[in-house]
DNA sequence: CGCTAGTCCTGTCTGC
DNA sequence: TGCAGACAGGACTAGC
């Protein structure tokens, strides 16, 4: 669900809480966390000096190289309420509660995701591929990692080592509007293609991004609401409908074991 | 090293 | 209505 556009929508959301102070963590559910390099109660009392994002990861940075990073997996969300609400939802497992009267809470349903209390993000990070809307991701860059490569572009678009952020929905999208099917081996595509392809992945993210993401299930943004862009799909989700450009049905087909919508007439 | 299939978990939908 | 089975936006790992 959470890509990278979901990510950044709850990260600006949650850009309001920096310079707020931790009064207390509450951890509901011990397996949640994937590292425990600190005790929650030692950062009490600290700033949050930065929110920042990496890929899928949320990056809450406090004071002294403490952080604590968030990943929402499938089901996962993170949202802030007030303070004095007391109706502890299903399925929140993490909560931190700031002294400006509201508390952050984290909610997943199946258990995907996870937290780390970290002292160095940078480790967590260490294999990640280039941030797609970064100027590194180059259609130079692309046609790098595609190089020699058997696996499908629709596999090789989800590897999080090559490029960071890309899921399910927009690696479809993406591939639907640069007009090549989800199937063709990485290492088959023109330098045309790739080129269309890299443009595809910017404009599909950063026109996410001001819908406020994609909302098909799950997704919330950092005040618990849903986003707009699953209005805007083109493909994603919508196998037996029309294409919008030609009007011929949308094909599912499962590439690398995931599910992968694309028009066969358009997308050569 | 690159690639594929299996696995983790719960909720929801489909078909009998 | 009830139930079994398939499937879901992610990402590790084991094994070839």
């Amino acid at each position: 669900m959470p890509e990278l556009p979901e990510i950044e929508t709850v990260r600006t959301a949650m850009e309001m809480n920096i310079g707020a102070r931790v009064q207390t963590i509450d951890v509901l559910r011990e397996d949640i966390l994937r590292v425990r390099e600190y005790e929650p109660d030692e950062v009490h009392g600290q700033v949050i000096c930065a929110i920042s994002r990496r890929g899928k990861f949320l990056v809450i940075s406090l004071e002294k190289d403490y952080c604590i990073v968030v990943h929402l997996g499938m089901s996962g969300r993170f949202y802030m309420q007030e303070e004095s609400r007391e109706v502890l939802e299903p399925h929140v497992h993490f909560i931190l509660h700031l002294d400006n009267e509201r508390k952050l809470i984290y909610r997943d349903t199946r258990r995907f995701g996870g937290i780390w209390l970290s002292r160095d993000a940078a480790v967590i990070f260490a294999q990640m591929g280039v941030e797609p809307l970064s100027a590194d991701f180059t259609a130079e860059y692309l046609q790098k990692v595609l190089l020699n490569r058997k696996a499908s572009i629709k596999t090789l678009l989800l590897n999080q080592k090559l490029i960071a952020g890309l899921g399910n929905i927009y690696a479809d999208e993406a591939l639907f509007e640069a007009r090549i099917q989800p199937g063709r081996l990485g290492a088959s595509l023109q330098p045309r293609e790739i080129k269309r392809l890299h443009q595809a992945i910017r404009d599909v993210l950063l026109r996410s991004i001001e819908r406020r993401g994609t909302t098909f299930r799950d997704y919330r943004d950092g005040f618990n609401s849903s986003g707009e862009n699953q209005h805007f799909l083109n493909v994603y989700g919508r196998e037996g409908l029309a294409c919008p450009h030609c009007g011929r049905e949308i094909e599912m087909e499962r590439i690398g074991g995931r599910s992968s919508h694309y028009c066969a007439r358009c997308q050569h």
